[in-house]
Parts: C-alpha cells; structure tokens; sequence
DNA sequence: TGTACTCATTGACAGTCATCGATGGATAGC
DNA sequence: GCTATCCATCGATGACTGTCAATGAGTACA
C-alpha cells in the first residue's frame, strides 16, 4: 500500500521526517517517517477555530446566524435560551474573538451577524455545522447552504 | 433583504419561532422571530467533536494520520513531539473517544489511523483542516483530500 | 520464568472555561 | 435630569482540561 486508503494522501518525501532527524533511542524497528508536523501557530490557529466552536452553546449561536436573513438582536437570543445574558453575551464574545461573527449597535441594541469576511478555515467550519445540522436537511434539500461568497463585501 | 447574502439562506417558516412562542415580556420592538434552536443532543454531538480538534496536540496528531499511508506507531508519535508518553495517549484516547480514529495492536505495539467509518461531520472537520494545511497546496495541489470513501470497508 | 519493552490508566496539580450575580456604560423617552 | 432598558465587563465559583510521574497490563524474548 502506497496510498492512504482513506484520505488519498500520496506519499511525499517534501512531508516527511528523515529518519536521522528522529530522536537517537526512538528509532526502533517498528518506526516509520511521519509527516512534517503543522508549524506551531498554524496548528494553534485550527484548534482555536474549533475551541470557538467547542461549546453546544456557541453552536446553537453560529446555527442560527446562519440561518438568518437579517443581523440578529442580543435580546433574541436571551430570548431563545434559557442562560442569563451575560452568559450569552461571554459566548457571542468568544465567537466574535474567534473571527466568527461581528457586532453592530443600533441605538442600545446589539445585532450579530456570521462575519462575511470569515477564513477560509472558518467557513468550512460553519458549513460542516450546517450541513448536516436540519434532519430534515433531505425533504428541503438546496444544496451547499454556506457557498464562497463570489462577492466578497 | 429576503435571502442571507453570506449563507444564502432562505427564510423557511418551518424554521421560524412563532413569535407567540417567545416569553411574554422579551417581545420587544428590535425582536424578530430565529431559527429554531438544533436538538439539544446534536448541538452536543457537534460541539464534542469540535472539542476533540479544540487543541493543538490533536491537531497535529489528525493531521499526520491524513497524510499518512499506513496506520502510525504510537511511539512515532512520542517521537515526533516533545511529550510525555502519557501525555500523547492521553490525547489518542480523545480522537479514538470522539469517533475519530481506530487503534490497532500488533504485538506490543498500537497503531493508529483514522476511521474511514467517521460520520459525515467528523469527516468535514478532517477535511476543513486538510485543505489548509499545507502551505504549499498550491504547488502541490491534487483536490480533495478526503473524499468520501466509494467503498465503505 | 524473568526481564525488558510499549502503551494505557490513574492520581495529582495547575490552568482554563462556563456560568451567574452585580455593576457600569450607553441610549431612549419622559 | 431622571428613569428604564439593553448590553458588556468584572469577580467569584464550580467543573473541566492538559500535563506529568507513577503504576499496571500485555507482549516478546532469552
């Protein structure tokens, strides 16, 4: 076997570890090159990512922004969850700390709204959420629901 | 505004909470209905699979498995990172936990890939941080590196 | 059987996170 | 100015997480 079965992964020697950089006393006989390790702050930044989305709350958030045709009020979600709203207010934070969505004011109301400028990491994200997120996602099928934008604005 | 420009979501009022629905007494002006909320146990599911790929360790260790040929030594990957033995069974345990890979023993040794079984979530998670992995995509570019696998086994 | 080795589990500890009540800033209306 | 309302922040608290040392389970080999 020369390829991954699974994720078609081909064998590069451009990812891989020369076994002589390999710690000495490690190198037994069942050890085999891995791939190159992702670059610290690389990694740290996809787990961040999915850090934002790591809480069923937060999922709920970003579900229903989603969802929305318009920006959505604060007060709809303390409406909708049973959590106080500072505790509704810490995690529409995190989500926006995490690049996820982004805030208006308008008078002494706030409205969150997915951010259109989302990473590319990020986007992919959101739509592995959604995608699989309406059981009844087969009777309204509509195909991709968090498309690239091919407008950026 | 009738469509969300990012999601391209379209109202559907199956998804609408009927604004008698809401509390009494959080029916204010700036209060428009939302999506409704995902079950309770799927918004978990969701978020425990973003929490298994919420650090950096697991990051790395599902990216090596991706680009992998052959299921990965256990001692490879204490090889690879400067952690304790414990520490990388530790975060194994959360992958194989959270349904994201698959261990195997042969004689003495546990060898590790993912799970071609995964769910269709967890396999957009694997992929969303594939496809951005490698700085050098461009030049090395061969599509989707986690296509759905045509022949389940 | 005894020894060496690999890997998983347990226990302990420090750090982080989710949650809430209290508080403060900002805005709207009187 | 005064009051009411909305939202963000702060501080406290309990729960969870990442890490390592110690230990246990299982295997290979002489």
């Amino acid at each position: 076997m020369t390829v991954n079965e699974y994720t078609g992964a081909m064998p590069s020697t451009s990812m891989l570890i020369p076994v002589a950089m390999l710690p000495a006393g490690r190198v037994k006989g069942c050890c085999q090159p891995v791939a190159a390790p992702l670059p610290a702050d690389r990694a740290e930044e996809i787990a961040a990512l999915h850090r934002a989305l790591a809480d069923p709350m937060r999922v709920q958030l970003v579900h229903i922004l989603a969802q929305a045709t318009e920006p959505v009020c604060v007060c709809d979600f303390t409406a909708a969850f049973e959590l106080s709203q500072p505790t509704i207010s810490h995690h529409l934070a995190k989500l926006r700390d995490a690049g996820l969505v982004a805030s208006t004011r308008r008078g002494i109301w706030a409205f969150y709204q997915l951010r259109p400028d989302m990473t590319e990491a990020a986007r992919e994200a959101v739509f592995s959420l959604e995608a699989r997120a309406p059981s009844h996602r087969d009777r309204t099928r509509q195909g991709r629901r968090v498309p690239r934008p091919s407008a950026q604005r």
